[in-house]
RNA sequence: GCAGGCAUGGCGGAAUCGGUAGACGCAGCGGACUUAAAAUCCGUUUUCCGUAAGGAAGUGGGGGUUCGAGUCCCCCUGCCUGCACCA
């Protein structure tokens, strides 16, 4: 026997795959055409495990779908812009661009030795001018569009690296290199305008029905569309107002003070004459930019002493606060503080000793508010304390009240959201420059489209604290394209998410000169079936839609939607290893003895094994997806992936578990090279009186109801129980030991079909297995076998008998056999009647082909 | 803090619509083959009681709906993801 060579295997199909160009692909509209598409990775220097998960699974698909007759494309690329290649140049004096490329030259070549059906032809890096110079045409347009435009906004900023920081670089509240404390800062900035289509993205995701309902509810409550009204009050002893946004209108008798942001015009108004309160809002700027960090932070205000009037009490008026937690870029950067009915503000109003007054009452209000505010508003509520509009429930004294503040000329209703536009300056070298130019004469002016790409200078060094686009000698100096004067060329670049908004329709056409192509973008778009991790769930993705509303408007594409079809796979997790002195150790540095105990491979010492954890390599639990395949193949790896957990769920790559999908493997490829029991002639018929052979019949049964299950597995990305049904027919092909000719032919049927069915999933062992059962044809082109119905029909069902709903015996019966006929069937059972003991029996209840429930 | 999700044997998981909980695999145990090991093959494996037949309990915890709940509803706990400059 020849046991089972998985690296000439997999090298010989890898070779002949590409010698066809079988995964090259053109658009043919006589064809339908499907588009599979797995998030580009960011070239970090190898590939990981998650890598292999993702691309595995996006591979099942698109040979899958290949199979089923769809003309489809597959394509790979890079996300190559980006900080860790600055933060590589920092720390090994290593261009960035040089970095970067080493890294996808390495990355390339290790996806491709996992046999992914790739059509490397339409492969584009993010970097490459060649891509950019297009990314820079769209930012004009977008721009011409009114899509995108400069305003100010807070950074991070690092006053020793004099940098701005990502929220990640920030470490309670310090800069991560530097260690100096970070402070908030305002600069002018590029924004996209996500807002315009926030109505849209958020109505659309209705139809989104091939995207997990999570990421669709995610995404909506990101968006956070919530009808409310703006109100301005008027500031006591000044004609100042203060405009704020509410969502209870209703609860404005109950208002006990306003709070307007630390970053708000009114505070910086104030703090002109009030050191102290100067010297608050300094504090709240050293708070760093991250939400969660805003939330998390200490509730805490400073009365300004200004007092507004209350909009509907003649008189009456409220002081007005700044708090650190009212956020600028929300509503209009202020609030009115309603504290018995909203937590913050009940919160906020005990700590400062605030009246608190309720103003709307229902079924479930506490007598008293104490530290729960009550915030219930539906229709069985009622106001109260709250003059024109006491009677009214909620939902009426919103609408009450926001007419009377329309009457008042006061404000009026509003939807507001959430979602805030995009921001897409970045103070940093390794990113698309965004093409325009700061003149002092005309201000803003855009590049010339004759004059683009701008090219990323060579000639940066990063031994500078800042950005080295504002440093380089000559890059930043240009004439006005306009008049002509000496101007300043934009230094900020684009957020890399930006790259990753247009990357797949680029692939449709990757090295044309415009930025797309109608009749190929229209063609291969909306991506079919999108896959990649569910930390992209919101902003990723929500970018991506938006860009290509942006690209709809501008007249590049038909279709809104980017991605019709979405899948979220889970993250690949490992055991983590700790020594002795506390250090992380690879699993390499690991070995587990017969005692079942762990020790240091080096020294012997003993090991703590901690908590199955994601793979990172901050705690070194890593697995080298390489020194796997060396070791077992690409399709062992491909197959573990696979096999023990859901797609969508987290998994635990353990070696146990690949040395079983090596044994497997191996397994398999016995049933094709050294079958235990004589196999039919390929090509051969069912012999005559065949179908009445018990042994053969019962295992073609088997072999077309797995075809029928694999496919519906497929469909629906529960991969791990096509892998399971895989084991199962394998376990029933060795099972049948008959040897009749019929037995035979069952027998190659089977092997045959599992052969065909494995194929998107170990598609080199497929080929060979093909091969070895004498086939010279390529399963790449075979079309996915189809289940014969006669086959797959059961005859007989079996009923659980259930007596008080507990199991006390199984029927086997006729398949719809009727309701009366089980009954009888049941109630005659010997345990039945046993447990029944000549009770009556009060009631049956029969669902035919499932249960009988005996209730006594 | 806010938003979203997940929880089933020693482990990963299966259970299509509310209808036999534990398919399939891993690990373990027993056996065959072998001088031996590996590989392979056969058997066994939710827990508890029982020699057995059989019985009881059981899907993170608590409550509810139902003839019947892993599945639906309410409350709680733990863990994971995202929070707008990581990608």
């Amino acid at each position: 026997m020849a046991r089972y060579n998985s690296k000439e295997v997999e090298d010989k199909w890898q070779r002949r795959w590409a010698a066809d160009g079988a995964f090259a692909v053109q658009a043919d509209p006589s064809r339908p055409k499907y588009y599979v598409l797995e998030m580009f990775p960011y070239p970090s220097g190898r590939i990981h495990m998650g890598h292999v998960r993702n691309y595995t699974l996006g591979d099942v698909v698109a040979r899958y779908k290949r199979a089923r007759g769809f003309n489809v494309l597959h394509p790979m690329g890079w996300d190559a812009f980006g900080l860790p290649a600055e933060n590589a140049a920092q720390e090994k004096k290593v261009h960035p661009a040089a970095w970067t490329y080493d890294n996808i030259a390495t990355m390339r070549a290790e996806l491709k030795r996992m046999g992914l059906s790739l059509d490397w032809d339409r492969e584009i890096a993010t970097c490459h001018p060649d891509y950019y110079r297009h990314q820079q045409k769209l930012f004009l347009d977008l721009h011409k569009a009114g899509l995108a435009y400069r305003k100010e906004s807070a950074v991070n900023w690092d006053p020793v690296d004099m940098t701005v920081l990502a929220n990640e670089q920030v470490i309670d509240g310090r800069g991560w290199r530097s260690g100096a404390l970070v402070e908030k800062r305002l600069l002018s900035q590029w924004f996209f305008k996500i807002t315009h289509f926030a109505d849209d993205l958020l109505q659309a995701l209705e139809g989104l029905d091939r995207w997990p309902e999570r990421v669709r509810l995610m995404q909506q409550n990101w968006i956070g569309r919530s009808e409310g009204a703006r109100l301005a009050f008027d500031v006591v002893g000044s004609d100042e107002k203060i405009e704020i946004f509410t969502t209870r209108p209703d609860t404005l008798f109950g208002a006990s003070f306003l709070a307007v942001s630390p970053d708000h015009p009114f505070a910086a108004a104030r703090a002109a004459g009030d050191a102290a309160l100067a010297e608050f809002i300094a504090e709240c700027k050293r708070t760093g930019t991250a939400e969660a960090e805003l939330a998390t932070a200490e509730k805490k205000g400073y009365d300004t002493g200004a007092r507004v009037a209350h909009p509907f009490v003649d008189g009456h008026t409220l002081p007005v606060y700044v708090a650190n937690f009212v956020l600028m870029d929300y509503g209009s950067g202020a609030i009115f503080g309603c504290p018995a009915h909203d937590q913050r503000d009940l919160d906020f109003a005990r700590k400062y000793g605030l009246p608190v007054l309720p103003v709307v009452t229902g079924p479930n209000a506490p007598a008293e508010i104490g530290d729960v505010a009550y915030d219930e508003d539906g229709p069985a509520t009622r106001i109260v304390n709250s003059g024109f509009l006491d009677g009214l429930d909620v939902p009426a004294a919103k609408k009450a009240a926001i007419a009377r503040i329309k009457a008042d000329g006061r404000g009026e209703g509003t939807v507001n959201f959430r979602l805030r536009d995009w921001g897409v300056s970045r103070q940093r070298y390794w990113g698309c420059p965004i093409p325009m130019i700061h003149c002092d004469h005309c201000g803003v002016v855009p590049v010339p489209e004759d004059q683009l790409p701008v090219l990323l200078p060579d000639d940066v060094t990063f031994d500078r604290p800042g950005n080295p686009l504002d440093h380089h000698p000559t890059w930043k100096h240009v004439e006005c394209p306009q008049c002509g004067a000496k101007a300043r060329r934009e230094t900020d670049t684009c957020d890399t998410f930006v790259d990753s908004s247009w990357y797949f329709a680029r692939y449709c056409s990757p090295r044309a000169d415009t930025p797309l192509v109608r009749d190929e973008v229209d063609y291969w778009m909306s991506v079919d079936q999108y896959i990649g991790g569910i930390e992209h769930a919101i902003l990723h993705l929500l970018y991506a839609r938006f860009f290509t509303r942006a690209l709809q408007t501008c007249g590049y594409l038909k279709v809104a939607e980017p991605f019709a079809g979405l899948f979220t796979q889970g993250m690949v997790c490992h055991e983590t290893f700790r020594g002795a002195d506390g250090r992380w150790l690879t699993p390499e540095e690991v070995e587990r003895r017969a005692d079942g105990s762990w020790h240091e491979l080096a020294g012997g010492q003993p090991v703590t094994v901690g908590r199955v954890e994601k793979m990172s390599k901050s705690k070194k639990n890593v697995v080298d997806p390489g020194r796997i395949i060396d070791q077992y193949g690409a399709d062992t790896a491909r197959w573990f992936m696979l096999s023990d957990s859901p797609p969508d769920r987290d998994m635990e790559w353990t070696e146990a578990g690949v040395q079983g999908a090596w044994r497997f493997t191996q397994r398999l490829w016995r049933l094709a090279d050294e079958p235990r029991d004589p196999l039919a002639e390929k090509g051969s018929a069912l012999p005559e009186g065949g179908a009445d052979d018990a042994d053969a019949l019962a295992l073609r049964r088997e072999t077309h109801k797995t075809i029928a299950a694999i496919s519906r597995d497929l469909d629906a990305f529960t991969f791990n129980k096509a892998v399971a049904r895989i084991h199962e027919l394998a376990n029933s092909i060795e099972d049948c030991r008959s040897v009749t000719p019929a037995a035979a032919f069952a027998r190659r049927e089977a092997i045959e079909v599992a052969t065909r069915l494995i194929a998107p999933m170990m598609p080199h062992l497929a080929e060979e297995m093909w091969q070895r059962l004498g086939h010279d044809t390529v399963l790449v082109d075979m079309p996915w076998p189809e289940a014969d119905p006669a086959l797959t029909r059961e005859d007989s069902v079996t009923i659980a008998v259930q007596v008080g709903g507990k199991l006390r015996a199984t029927l086997e019966v006729a398949r719809d056999m009727d309701a009366k006929a089980l009954e009888a069937l049941a109630l005659a059972d010997e345990a039945v009647v046993r447990v029944i003991a000549g009770r009556p029996v009060r009631k049956v209840v029969v669902v035919p082909n499932r249960i009988v429930n005996v209730v006594v």
